[in-house]
RNA sequence: GGAGGAUUCGCAUAGCGGCCGAGUGCGCACGCUUGGAAAGCGUGUAUAGGGCAACCUAUCGAGGGUUCAAAUCCCUCAUCCUCCGCCA
């Protein structure tokens, strides 16, 4: 959720970053009628409010007839009491839902456009020349089963569409990423957590997931508790109604994340880079809004030191504004090159949230006596399905053996996947 | 799933329907004292909204209700603890 106070100071920022972002202009200029509304409201019942207590307590002094008279007064008067704070309730309500609907203010360096109008920051590593070497390279699933790696049939088998196993190296992959992963966080400073995927409606809706993004959101209705995308939101709720100190704080999380796909039917319908349920490892920083930017920088620069680790060409886009999140005001994604589509594709993300989240989620900071939200990062260390893809990918011999990057042996204990009969 | 008990200011606790936004202890901050420290003494010590300010308003797990007035009475829910059952 947005500042208010820097809403009423200036508005037109608001309504630049809505524009941008192409959603609702509109909705600006309603919550600040709104705002204006209801908090006339509220200053009315305070006054009311104020009455009231004063003639309670004379009520509570006073005796026989007089008493009697009081009592008149404030029964009347309670019930004008009672109707302003109707009104106020009302009128916060809806001044509330409008605030809500709205998205964090753009950061203005950030590009302007839909998906397509993201800038690229740089390129690193080269794409093999596999026609140099002279052979074909294959996809993921093809080395994936010939490796016994992957299993895409039965996890479709037993689960449905978008659903897989790692098996064997596959699932060697999987715990040599994650360790590899964990122990360089724990290197940077991070603390390492494993939090719940199941969490309540205040945790989700606090991240800001239950907006537009609720349809990929996985409910379980029975017992009102929601799985989460990412551990971002667990990792965010940590500290909700608390007020934080030594910033800054930063965790990594390790978690399953479970997404509902809904309306990406056409899409990626072969092998692992878009399913239902993978496991991903998450940096998320708590730290002063004077300090978000820089952050920023490191988080991603710690992203492109783990592509830089798996041997893997990437690049990195500066994400326009049409496609932003609705918490971030700027995003950056790293994405790896894929041999068999001849394009790069997103493996990992980090998002800058400012103090949206931590708004909501009324997480807070002291700074000369006074309180002040905090601001919120987030960006994936390592998502592992899409990882082990483009290792897959990029590091195939002709034979349909992978070497292992350098830094992933000590962790997996090879120097190659070979296929085994 | 069943039966009890609990939830108050960072922590531990007190709290009669009006004198309770709330006492006490610990902790913390500042001051006095001291050569310095400890002890002792004194003062202060929640959050949020509104107002230039004095100040006003709200919040005693959450939400409803009763009442002129609720931390205190009633209802619903959540969480925690103990015991029983069931499962890991």
């Amino acid at each position: 959720m947005i500042d208010l106070k820097t809403l009423r100071e200036n508005p037109e920022a608001i309504r630049h970053s809505q524009k941008v972002r192409g959603e609702d202009v509109a909705v600006v200029d309603l919550l600040l009628k709104a705002d204006e509304v209801s908090r006339q409201a509220i200053s009315e019942f305070e006054k009311l409010r104020a009455e009231q207590n004063i003639l309670s307590k004379a009520v509570g002094a006073a005796k026989g007839e007089e008493k009697a008279a009081l009592l008149e007064n404030a029964k009347e008067l309670a019930n004008r009491v009672k109707a302003a704070d109707a009104k106020r309730g009302e009128l916060e309500t809806s001044a509330r839902e409008l605030l809500l609907r709205i998205s964090n203010a753009i950061d203005l360096e950030a590009p302007v456009g839909g998906e397509e109008d993201f800038i690229v920051i740089e390129e690193i590593g080269k794409p093999r020349d596999f026609v140099g070497e002279g052979f074909e390279p294959k996809d993921h699933v093809e080395i994936g089963k010939i490796l016994k790696a992957i299993d895409t049939e039965r996890g479709a088998k037993v689960a449905g569409s978008r659903s897989y196993y790692l098996t064997g190296p596959g699932a060697m992959l999987e715990f040599a990423l994650v360790n590899f992963a964990i122990s360089s966080a724990v290197k940077a400073g991070f603390i390492p957590v494993i939090p719940p995927v199941l969490v309540n409606p205040a945790a989700m809706e606090g991240t800001g997931f239950l907006g537009q993004a609720a349809e990929n959101v996985y409910h379980l209705e029975e017992d009102d508790v929601y799985l989460v995308g990412t551990s971002e939101v667990p990792l965010a709720a940590y500290h909700m109604d608390e007020i934080v100190e030594n910033l800054p704080i930063r965790y990594a999380g390790y978690s399953s994340c479970f997404r509902r796909e809904a309306g990406t039917y056409g899409k990626d319908t072969r092998g692992i880079i878009r399913v239902h349920q993978f496991d991903k490892v998450e940096m998320f920083s708590f730290i002063k809004p004077e300090d978000a930017k820089a952050e920023h920088l490191r988080l991603l620069e710690w992203e492109k030191d783990f592509l830089k680790a798996m041997e893997i060409p990437f690049r990195v886009i500066d994400v326009a504004s049409g496609d932003l999140g609705a918490s971030a005001v700027r995003k950056f994604d790293c994405e790896a090159w894929i041999p068999t589509q001849g394009a790069y594709r997103e493996v990992t993300s980090t998002s800058n949230c400012t103090e949206f989240q931590a708004r909501r989620l009324n997480i807070r900071y002291r700074e000369e006596g006074a309180t002040k939200p905090v601001a919120t990062l987030n960006g994936t260390l390592v998502a592992v399905p899409r990882m082990i893809v483009a290792i897959l990918e990029n590091h195939q011999n002709k034979d349909g053996s992978v070497n292992v990057p350098m830094a992933l042996r000590p962790f997996l204990g090879v120097d190659a996947l070979v296929p085994t009969l």
